[in-house]
DNA sequence: AGGAAGGCAATTGCATACACTTTTTGCCTT
DNA sequence: AAGGCAAAAAGTGTATGCAATTGCCTTCCT
């Protein structure tokens, strides 16, 4: 690979192609049930079809796309059961990881989630949508890590990435923010409290919340963004 | 691929190698953190190194192996507390499939659970330690299914698959045989009443007393049993 | 003698070539 | 004219070869 494609952010190949891919199916330049030619993926970010290859069994891994032996992969098709499956699956995740929160954060662990959260209130009054997803994320990251349960935190993890597309544009719903933190408010509180039953009820709460908030974007309303992982092809 | 290995279960020379390799591991034939060479498994398997590859990126997603980039792929290295973790997300996903299944079974599916669970009392008497296997295999099946979540489906199927290595060996324990009926029939009572608290708690409690009783295998104690995937070489 | 730099061997990552499977298209039969 | 079969084309699955990176060993300098 003679040094061209070096303006690109990093890793292999493989990982650029499973970011490339990745990207536009999330973005939904690629949409739901397209075919993903092997080829043509290759020719397109001039690579060999070997990574292309490698990225697709990663996005297949990932739930992105779905693979039929000899038939070619196509871009995952979520059906709005399965999104609600997703979503409800989230929800208990984040229950569970809530509650454990509640039961095993340490103490600096809870001092600092009390502190960003009180911190993000402001965005709130600012109505910074953007800044305050950062925080949300931070937020959530936060419960997941304080559960001190490796594998839920690699099961949620994968989740809320499957989840992703689905969940973008939540926060542009009106008084979306504030009922935002009031939820968190209430997850916090209750962990506070060290009381594990309501922190993992507040947070199902939560995410039920937003799962209706994202239903309206589901199958068939995929935005058409551009995307955000530059390369040389495109 | 000349009409060789033809004597081989199905699929393709990569399900055959991820078989094939995840077998060994699972076996304990190949040892947590020993290295595992592309041309060493190719020549030994009579393959070529792309299948190889491939079957490794899966087995890495499966969380079997670790891949480190330009340095080759080891026998993923499960801690203690990695696998307590584990047990602990297993006996929370059963929890959630029991509650479910509480609320959503069909009569048809309440009814068949119900029948296989009570012909399975017979198996216990007479101490047929292959046979309930089985039907464990099954029920827990029927459990997953009947809480007709797709994903939660996905996450509970991939973990049980990831505890495989560690849970093999459990009905070998004295009265366990007799123990593990018993907390199926807590759980079973609980689903037919439609009490879904009390269906959670007790398949929460089954893992968890799974758990104690393999905590005996874990790292360090891996049986060398032959593989049960049989394959050309080797 | 100890450490660092450079080179060499081994192994992974990517590209290309070949084999097999599936799908499509066109021709033949009914 | 319609349906089915066959052959070709398209595309995936596997093999092999080449480039690039890593780790180690040797060697040279301080």
């Amino acid at each position: 690979m003679s040094g061209k494609r070096s303006l690109i952010r990093s890793g292999t190949t493989v990982d650029q192609m499973v970011r490339a891919i990745g990207d536009r199916i999330v973005t939904g330049v690629l949409r739901p049930g397209e075919k993903l030619d092997e080829v043509s993926l290759a020719t397109r970010f001039e690579v060999s079809r070997t990574p292309v290859r490698e990225a697709l069994g990663h996005l297949s891994a990932m739930g992105l796309v779905e693979r039929r032996p000899n038939r070619g992969a196509i871009v995952a098709v979520v059906t709005q059961e399965h999104l609600a499956s997703m979503f409800e699956s989230m929800a208990e995740l984040e229950g569970i990881c809530a509650r454990f929160c509640a039961e095993r954060m340490t103490g600096s662990e809870r001092r600092a989630l009390e502190v960003e959260h009180q911190a993000s209130a402001r965005l709130v009054r600012l109505g910074a949508e953007e800044d305050y997803e950062y925080f949300n994320t931070e937020f959530h990251s936060r419960l997941d890590r304080g559960a001190h349960s490796t594998h839920i935190y690699e099961l949620t993890a994968t989740t809320r990435s499957r989840l992703a597309p689905f969940r973008r544009a939540q926060f542009r719903l009106a008084g979306r923010l504030a009922k935002s933190w009031q939820e968190h408010d209430a997850i916090v509180t209750a962990i506070l409290r060290g009381d594990g039953a309501a922190a993992g009820k507040a947070a199902r709460d939560h995410v039920s919340i937003v799962s209706e908030a994202s239903a309206v974007f589901a199958v068939g309303d995929q935005p058409k963004a551009a995307s955000t992982t530059p390369v040389t092809a495109d």
